[in-house]
DNA sequence: ATGGTCGGCCTCCGA
């Protein structure tokens, strides 16, 4: 069995405290992380090795910043994703460990609506439904987990109704990303839990979280191959209830081994 | 009574 995480921890710096906690009691095999905010060199490396964490980061100062923490050998690693040169932001990492071909992306944000950002929002989903053609057409496992910033039906929010104009409810926007499932893709958690209301974001205005105003954003996509072998996906609230938390919670899978 | 989101970085941006 491999148990496959993700998170996007606001900073991994702010929040390394959680982040060893959670690792300690969860134990996840591989952690997939968004939002690190920080360069490869300032990463909190030893912390994840004497963990028995190999690592691959794909940092940028102050912004972004995705990582792939495992406890097998990081095959491959790709460290952004295909389709647009000038594109610098460190959104995307990708490696085989455990036999599994795993991504850690962080989708863009997109808000405001209409602008620059939703475009580039757009386009990216656009480079990762390429991707996922490509991924898809090796047979291999494959996992593409992170913070999609896309809520796919209205039962993975709080408020349809009031988040009907915002970059990550937009119609365009899950149209997009049922353009990405629909290659062949499962997402984890629904198919395991079909009826369950379950959030792994709260903002932190408003009493979000003491008032369950969440949103459900953060995805395991996999592969025919992966799916296949998928035994449990749970999100883990708890985290999110901690001091200094982060404003998403883990949500993690688990993978049969192949006989 | 007070303040009311947080992180990084530099006084505001991004989420």
């Amino acid at each position: 069995m491999v148990k496959i995480a993700t998170w996007n921890v606001n900073s991994i710096k702010a929040r390394l405290a959680n982040v060893l906690d959670w690792l300690d009691s969860a134990e996840p095999d591989v952690l997939l992380l968004q939002e690190i905010k920080t360069l490869e060199n300032n990463f909190p490396r030893l912390e994840f090795e004497t963990r028995g964490y190999n690592l691959l980061i794909v940092g940028q100062k102050a912004y972004n910043g995705v990582a792939i923490a495992s406890r097998d050998k990081l095959h491959k690693p790709l460290t952004r994703l295909p389709g647009e040169r000038a594109d610098e932001q460190a959104r995307y990492a990708e490696a085989t460990t455990f036999g599994v071909r795993v991504a850690s992306l962080y989708l863009p944000n997109g808000n405001p609506m209409g602008g620059d950002k939703y475009d580039y929002k757009l386009r990216w989903m656009a480079r990762l439904r390429r991707h996922a053609i490509d991924l898809l057409a090796s047979e291999q496992p494959v996992v593409l987990g992170g913070d999609y910033n896309v809520i796919p039906a209205p039962e993975d929010v709080y408020d349809p109704a009031g988040w009907e104009n915002d970059a990550l409810y937009a119609l365009e926007t899950r149209r997009a990303f049922r353009a990405i499932v629909h290659l062949g893709l499962s997402d984890a958690f629904r198919a395991l839990h079909p009826d369950e209301r379950a959030y792994t974001y709260w903002d932190y205005q408003g009493m979000a979280w003491s008032n369950d105003h969440g949103l459900r954003i953060d995805h395991l996509l996999l592969s025919p191959q992966a799916a296949d072998r998928l035994e449990s996906c749970h999100i883990d609230r708890a985290p999110r209830g901690c001091d200094k938390a982060s404003d998403h919670t883990p949500i993690w899978c688990t993978l049969e081994t192949t006989p």
